[in-house]
DNA sequence: TATGAATGAGTATTCATTCAT
DNA sequence: CATGAATGAATACTCATTCAT
């Protein structure tokens, strides 16, 4: 049992409460409107909270958002961590990471876009962050032992790299999602349609097996 | 001969600098900034004017960020323009493709920057440019006989279709630029070291030809 | 003729008059409530303006306390060059230096009370002035040819130094201003009043007299 | 025996040392910021206590403020009450005030700071304490006595007045320390050197000397 | 065509103070 | 006696935009 599994003081309690509430309005906030739109006031407000707090609690905007990225990995890193796979079969394995990162990309847009929006400032406040290095150190962690499982069963090829392949499963699960807007301006599709998105994620699960499977 | 190619009177020239000045002024700094953070003022400095100038030539804020994206995507269509495919060899001309979106985006960070920039904001802007949805629309014209071409050639899937191609190609090259921040936070890689672009190239154009190749 | 005396454009002459009524308004409210307490939207209404024209004139509240500063030296200066001494009678130009000195402190408030609140400070924005030095370092030029000529007339004595004599007179000067309110508080006496303002002067003239005299 | 002398209970000196370290760390805060920038937070960390303490001893930041007021005064008082003067030698004991009131500011800096931050707000808070004036009041008392003795022995001239000696005295030495930031910056002189010290004590004795003495 | 002057609504942040335990 | 949590009003400063010449 850990120290944070201990009981609080009632005033504690409602001091924690209140901390997860302005960071979790912060998270909704800031993939809305980004990190110069996303305003302490509507943060604030949309935790019933006062701006004080925020600052109470924070310090500034930026160390707010540098928690915000740090929640974001976190809450990945934990779903991902509820991802059992079995490496006996690593082409089902490798199908159900594609799944996942797919889905979750997909049902945590917030996700997507508070990535697009650290990047945008060129990963500013993540190298200012002495935790999120640690959090999502572990992302690759799932991929490889599949990779190489695939590989010493004679099915996937040798010379691929989990660097790589982890790349690609990124790129084609990300880039729907962050880039649907400008897309559907020449395109003729809807990218919030089931139809749609269920045809593209047969297409990367396709798209990937081809690239590690030795022989179709 | 069109009206635009007509040599223009010499204060009529000064308007049409002035203007160019502001427009490719613009397009560096709302890359550098975004939206919100491309100040008027930075850009009127920027391109050595006058805040004035910008209503005067533009409007407002709004209209300015509109012309610079059509301004992007036009720039994008003359580079497309220029490529030559041989339909004879449809899996040449399908990995010049995919070379050709992958420099293109490495030497145009601002092009990027910009996507995702107008995707951050769900694609507010583009809705309101008449322009845009035909200037981008030609995009996919060069995919498409290609993989016709291809097709019909016994090379490629039938089952292939231009669209998942087109958004296959775009991903792996544009995800590996817009997201490289967040990624090289937990990846111990150098993502502008030409180094790992080549293999990156290398790899995403093996992917990209498994996925329409009917035998390897 | 210089520059400056040019006639203006209407515009120009506008602006001018928006800028000095804003200096002006300053030197009041600081004066009136220290350098913290000297909102900026005090002074813009002070000089019927608006907070933006402030930041468009003088970048700052810190640099328009600086050009406050240059502001009542210079006026201190000006007023000290209209002051005509006779050489010839050393002892009558001495006083008359001690009752301009005394006179300027009583009629301008904001003198005193801007100088202390910059010591308040250490000098901290004076420091960043590189008008100042040049500006206030005339003031000590008066004094230095009247104690000369005294001392060459065999009035003054040989050891009476132009430094001390200065500070003397400061001293004896500003105390009386600066610290009113407190001395005030133990001592039964009404600063206010003419009567112990005229006492004080005399006062004062016998002991700057009496500390530079030869013989009485 | 008075009540405060009394030993006090564990509980009760821990009470009065909080006080105290409270007090102190405000005299210092405040002769450093000012009334206006000596912030609350500021002081209770100096004191190593806490924001709700001041409010619990004090009342109020001015309430505070007002006990500073009256803690440097009181100080001072206690100081000069262990000056010992020999009305014997009655020009001998006025040299003594003088270089007590001297070396008093120059070795309480904070004294000369408050005074003037006190003065800045026009004596606001001095009104608001009963106490002050009584603690204050004593200070004329040292000297009216050494000037009549000297005017007994025929030394000083009948027409000097104890309220203008006072006066004459606090301005020699005060001026010095109170406005040395704004004076070095035209004058070349560091008021920090104890050469410049020391030669201004000798010119200020110098100068209360022969603004009393009948000849010299 | 060009530009300096002006504005109002907003924006992150700070402060003294009070509440609840 | 002591302290963490909470608040509202302020505060310096910024921004896109319009006016006047």
């Amino acid at each position: 049992m850990t120290t944070s599994d201990l009981p609080l003081g009632k005033r504690a309690q409602q001091a924690k409460d209140t901390r997860d509430k302005i960071l979790k309005a912060a998270v909704r906030i800031f993939a809305k409107n980004g990190y110069a739109g996303g305003r302490i006031e509507s943060i604030s407000k949309a935790a019933a909270s006062n701006d004080r707090m925020i600052y109470y609690y924070f310090g500034s905007k930026e160390k707010l958002f540098i928690e915000v990225l740090e929640h974001i990995y976190l809450q990945f890193n934990q779903a991902e961590r509820k991802l059992k796979l079995d490496l006996a079969d690593p082409a089902e394995a490798l199908q159900r990471i594609v799944e996942f990162t797919w889905s979750y990309y997909l049902k945590h847009p917030e996700f997507v876009l508070i990535l697009s929006t650290e990047n945008l400032h060129r990963g500013k406040h993540s190298k200012k962050s002495a935790n999120i290095k640690t959090i999502s150190s572990s992302i690759l962690a799932n991929l490889a032992p599949v990779l190489e499982a695939g590989q010493q069963r004679g099915l996937f090829r040798k010379d691929a790299s989990a660097r790589n392949l982890y790349l690609t499963i990124s790129s084609l699960t990300y880039f729907y999602n962050s880039n649907q807007y400008t897309l559907s301006v020449f395109m003729d599709e809807d990218f919030a349609s089931s139809t749609f998105q269920q045809e593209w994620l047969a297409h990367i699960k396709d798209v990937v097996m081809r690239s590690v499977l030795i022989s179709l």
